[in-house]
DNA sequence: AATGAGGCATGACAAATGTCATGTCGGTTC
DNA sequence: GAACCGACATGACATTTGTCATGCCTCATT
């Protein structure tokens, strides 16, 4: 009885090369494939899968959003997130999320395979190093509000016009940018959307 | 004779793919697999590869680069350019480097191929979607000590921060910073940043 | 019930940013 | 050679942004 797998992930040619991998182990079937997140829970259901592989960027719903859809739509599928960067907080909104499991896309083609079928056996995978940085940095220090203004800032709008977006004063806007930027260490508004990017603060 | 291929990609996923995808063809071989570009010039003299295959986007040496250097090196070695985003002004920069070809990652695979294949007999292969954008958005409008400061600023950097580090009075930083906004359309700084981003003006 | 901590919200003030008018230099056109 | 154009460079001025003190509300603790 072979593990029935859907990947999906937006670049084809990642896609494909996961599909191909895995698909030459003999107990991995490669049942669906997707490019975006919208359609994975359906599919999921349709093929009756196992398990779903899913990039944390997609565009359309993402990852972990999609994650969560996967596992209200058929919990008995596992769900293991893959990634190109290693942001820390994604581990744990992942995880939270109802993932089962977490690694880096560069990791050995084996080692993926070997990652689904501990996930299918109801394993928990998380790449060690990630782990470990995920314990040092830790959770977002944004409260929900700060975060918010703060990912319409990373759009590059101007403070009225999150102001407006938000249904918030200016002055208030300003606060929570301020706030973020206190609490990202960075010191203009530009630095502290990368810091919290690079962190898995915003998603 | 087989084609002689080195491949440069940093992430070991695609990489791997590019390299097992192309290895099966009867005619090309590939000779060596890079991580970035520092090493790519090198590589293929050591091989005498026939062509290079590198991504754009490479820590250390980026691929425009490498691809300058490897004509330095080895003029009688194509090189193939291949980029998860198309930004329209990394093809007209890459031509200008000295690419013989342009396609991008979610190319079908058969394509990927015949791509080696012809830019190996001294043909141009161009990406028709890519090559239709660089006519729309063209060359980039920003002079070039507009584009050393923007790209500056991308780094999230005050304005005293890049007058130090250009040499200029900040009084001129802010002046090409708004000259940039002006030419890109973006009303901020951050805006600015993003678009010329999007549209390969900075690399 | 009182206390205190923390998130949410705002406006006044200081500091940074963006705009503009101006000037220099090198190359092109007439 | 004169006139012109575009890139480079600067400082003065208006606008926007970032900081701070303050108040309100909720929730957990005493």
């Amino acid at each position: 009885m072979s593990i029935r797998l859907v990947i999906a992930d937006d670049q084809a040619l990642v896609r494909g090369a996961l599909a191909a991998l895995l698909g030459l182990e003999p107990d991995i079937e490669v049942v669906a494939e997707l490019g975006d997140g919208t359609g994975v829970a359906a599919a999921v259901v349709e093929h009756s899968a196992d398990v779903a592989m899913l990039d944390v960027e997609m565009p359309g719903l993402d990852g972990i959003s999609a994650a969560a859809a996967v596992r209200r739509a058929a919990p008995q599928c596992r769900v293991l997130m893959v990634t190109t960067f290693g942001r820390p907080g994604y581990l744990k909104r992942a995880m939270q999320a109802g993932a089962s499991g977490f690694v880096v896309k560069d990791t050995p083609a084996r080692q993926l395979a070997e990652a689904v079928r501990r996930v299918h056996q109801g394993l928990r995978v998380v790449d060690p190093v990630l782990a470990a940085e995920s314990l040092t940095a830790g959770d977002s220090p944004l409260t929900e509000r700060e975060g918010e203004v703060l990912k319409a800032a990373s759009d590059g709008g101007t403070v009225a016009d999150i102001a407006k977006s938000a249904m918030l004063s200016e002055g208030t806007v300003r606060n929570y940018l301020s706030a973020a930027m206190a609490k990202t260490g960075g010191r203009t508004r530009a630095e502290a959307v990368r810091i919290a990017e690079d962190n898995g603060w915003l998603l």
